[in-house]
DNA sequence: TCTGTTATGTTATATTATAACGTAACATAT
DNA sequence: ATATGTTACGTTATAATATAACATAACAGA
């Protein structure tokens, strides 16, 4: 069942999805502050209910957060994405190999798998 | 040929060296203010520097630094780690399979790959 | 209605990272 | 030896990212 999101999430998520390249926290609230929303933790506490629950992805190396295109994002935790260099813009990759292919990679460190997050760097199709 | 390194550098990596788990950058400066390094700023050039030669790499997701343990790392971009969740430690993996596979994932959406980070979380061997 | 839980608003502060400026050290070309 | 370019250094200030802490509201279920 999908869950509800409040309207101070729903405005996070919207600033998102509208947007072509991943937003850091105070950039998204800047778009949405004549919305209504005031500080940092408003936007910071409905990205912590949106990653939780999947929509919205973070890219660690960019401090910046995408909303997810995908209908029910299995990706609570696992991430993996390619971001262009040279329009931003981020593609979100769902292999499940990926994670067999982890998995096994951990193991022959004698570590146990649990999630990852994969961040490949170049060229898009569009920009090439 | 190897690079030289100023003091500073040296004092920098030596403490990421010592260090059994990743520091971040004002863990540092607090362990090396008693060497005379007084500023952020003096501690971010040396890690530049380092992770430019490839002596130290970022740990995106934490937000911390590691001393490279390998000689003369090729790692100068692209980066995959296990990450123990218990104790913290970072082992870094070196499969240059692992590039071949992420330029083949690449490709299927035409994405020309250049550089990767990969980080990996779970349970290391000494905490299983 | 009481109670527990979740969401909200708000102010303040912590944490991570860079900008900007002036000076020093050093190599090397004249 | 000195002028010049480059790299490193020291220092102060500030930007950018993220969380703590506290009071209040909204709402569901016992």
């Amino acid at each position: 069942m999908e869950p509800s999101l409040t309207n101070n999430q729903k405005i996070v998520l919207q600033a998102l999805e509208d947007s072509e390249q991943p937003l850091g926290a105070y950039s998204i609230l800047f778009n949405i502050e004549k919305k209504g929303i005031k500080s940092p933790q408003q936007v910071y506490r409905a990205l912590d209910k949106l990653i939780e629950i999947g929509a919205v992805h973070k890219i660690e190396s960019l401090n910046s957060y995408i909303a997810c295109k995908h209908k029910d994002c299995k990706a609570r935790e696992s991430t993996s994405f390619l971001i262009c260099q040279e329009c931003q813009k981020v593609y979100e990759v769902l292999e499940s190999d990926l994670s067999d292919k982890f998995v096994k990679l951990s193991q022959e460190s004698n570590f146990k798998y649990f999630t990852h997050n994969l961040e490949i760097f170049g060229i898009c199709d569009l920009c090439n």
